[in-house]
DNA sequence: GGGGCAAGTAGAACGCGTTCTCGTCGGACG
DNA sequence: CGTCCGACGAGAACGCGTTCTACTTGCCCC
């Protein structure tokens, strides 16, 4: 008798799925999140994910076709709860200040929070290259949400205009995370130079 | 009897290294760029670039760190290459074009040739987020090339305000790239936005 | 309640990057 | 010319991501 079903072709949409297996799922994240903040990205290893939250290796591969794409999703939700964040602290202060001003602080303010937990930067940039369709996705969603919060604080400058300026400054953004964990810059030139590409690009816009 | 010697501890010095030695480097990048050539980056074995190159394994991690290193010096190289070819091809027709348009060409140039290798353009990408201290050490030295060779296209731009402008081309072209090879957008938008983007920040500074 | 099947568990197996072992070679120095 | 030592070749060994196997569990439908 010869079988020929071909299983496990791909993780399931977070949609289609049960309470229970969003509940591993998420549990699955913090774990990657946890263990990546204790001892870094390069030596997590997925058997100890899966200790850490209980859920049997070939059922974490049910859940995410790779580590990468565990890995992006952990960055990912990371990243938008920065943004939110990010966001929020900017209405309180939003008085008197350019847009110019704002988009400066935004960067400011995300870079510090890199700073503060330099192995989510290492995540980010260690996973930015993966070539896994469903990580893939899963950065395309946080590049998306990255835009988005840039939209809103500056919300002054035409959208048409803007776009490209949000390109820039999360290309510059991303490239600057990366030459300084990967050693090639010190993190206050890196900061510097990313608040220098926001004001050059931005003060055009800026009516005071 | 203890043997307390640790060897192989870095490849030694591409300076201090004898001409046969030299050889044996060249052809392991030479047939590294063939294979990734043929067959792409994620399907390129250490092995396979040994027995191409006729050097032993053991031996192939003598001259280079890890993989990445291998990848990130063959890279390089091939870069160089290119922005050695750009900016001669913007010698021949500079009458007339101002300095934006020149730099417009040379990115516009720059994108054809890695889509006329798109493995290569693959490779370039999987290998910028290396934290191997070797390959970030060649991937400065092509960042360094990239940032001399616009320098040189856009040589009426005051430094001072180019360094900026250099890096946020250096970043975005970098960016494109990574969104083109990860699917996350078409080639034809990664090309324009690239060009929208020098033409963004150059026009200040046309003076035709 | 019972039968059937997708989903879960535990852990072995496999592939490839990296390291280790050990025998051989080649070239500098007495 | 002989000797010595670092570099090389061949391939086994090891670690970890990923897949496979065999068994068990939970859930829907009759």
């Amino acid at each position: 008798m010869v079988r020929v079903t071909k299983v496990d072709l791909s993780p399931r949409p977070v949609e289609a799925m049960s309470p229970r297996q969003l509940e591993r799922r998420e549990s699955l994240i913090a774990a990657a999140l946890a263990l990546v903040n204790e001892i870094g990205v390069e030596r997590l290893q997925m058997k100890q994910v899966c200790e850490r939250s209980g859920v049997a290796l070939g059922t974490a591969y049910r859940y995410f076709s790779s580590k990468d794409h565990l890995l992006a999703a952990a960055i990912a939700e990371w990243h938008r709860l920065l943004l939110a964040d990010l966001v929020s602290e900017l209405r309180g202060p939003r008085g008197g200040l350019g847009t110019t001003d704002r988009v400066v602080r935004f960067v400011r303010h995300g870079m510090r929070a890199y700073q503060r937990q330099p192995q989510l930067a290492r995540l980010r940039v260690a996973v930015a290259a993966s070539t896994d369709p469903f990580a893939s996705e899963a950065l395309q969603g946080m590049a998306r949400a990255d835009n988005a919060a840039l939209q809103a604080v500056m919300a002054e400058v035409p959208t048409a205009a803007s776009d490209l300026v949000r390109h820039i400054v999360g290309h510059a953004w991303q490239g600057e995370l990366t030459a300084w964990v990967t050693g090639r810059t010190t993190l206050g030139d890196a900061r510097r130079r990313l608040e220098d590409v926001v004001r050059l690009v931005l003060t055009p816009y800026d009516t005071p």
